[in-house]
DNA sequence: CCCTGATTCGC
DNA sequence: GCGAATCAGG
């Protein structure tokens, strides 16, 4: 087995596709890869399977006949929380990560956090194994790393 | 300000 | 080929 970066496996391009053409976005791609986000656009672009152009021209696009929804509401990323955690009533539960639960592939089940742990040198990837809340794919610990490491991604390296 | 994807360019 | 930096748009 390679010690050396992993780089980009088929493994990790079979995710790349397989996530892109679910219409996943490059940022929840890149955070379930384990990656940065430019790697994955970087890769895509290299791969010739970016969307045209830009994606932000496809949304103009799709708004035809909207009749003026009266929502007025200003709404952020604290949306994109709302649908992880459910609901937006739910209170800052920063779980702490257990690794004591880790599990490898076949052990998952549909509550268990998918977090990969993967340490250096071991080729047998393991996962978090947590308790995630139903319809989230990693507990409420690693969702907060895997969605929102920090301001613009500064410690994002490595 | 925040976000998004795309390209550039040094490695 | 890789991805951080940068660019371009919303």
């Amino acid at each position: 087995m390679p010690a050396l970066s992993p780089t980009w496996t088929v493994e990790r391009i079979e995710l790349l596709k397989r996530h892109f053409e679910a219409g996943l976005s490059c940022r929840e791609i890149a955070a379930d890869i384990g990656v940065s986000r430019n790697a994955v656009i970087g890769k895509l672009s290299r791969l010739n399977l970016t969307r045209g152009r830009s994606v932000d021209e496809r949304r103009l696009q799709d708004r035809t006949s909207a009749p003026r929804a009266p929502k007025a509401v200003p709404r952020l990323q604290f949306e994109m929380l709302a649908t992880i955690y459910g609901e937006a009533d739910a209170p800052v539960v920063t779980g702490p990560i257990d690794d004591a639960n880790r599990c490898s592939l076949m052990e998952l089940r549909e509550y268990s956090c998918r977090w990969p742990i993967s340490t250096p040198g071991a080729e047998d990837f393991r996962f978090c194994g947590n308790a995630a809340q139903d319809g989230q794919p990693y507990c409420t610990g690693h969702s907060r790393l895997a969605y929102r490491p920090n301001s613009r991604g500064r410690l994002m390296r490595g």
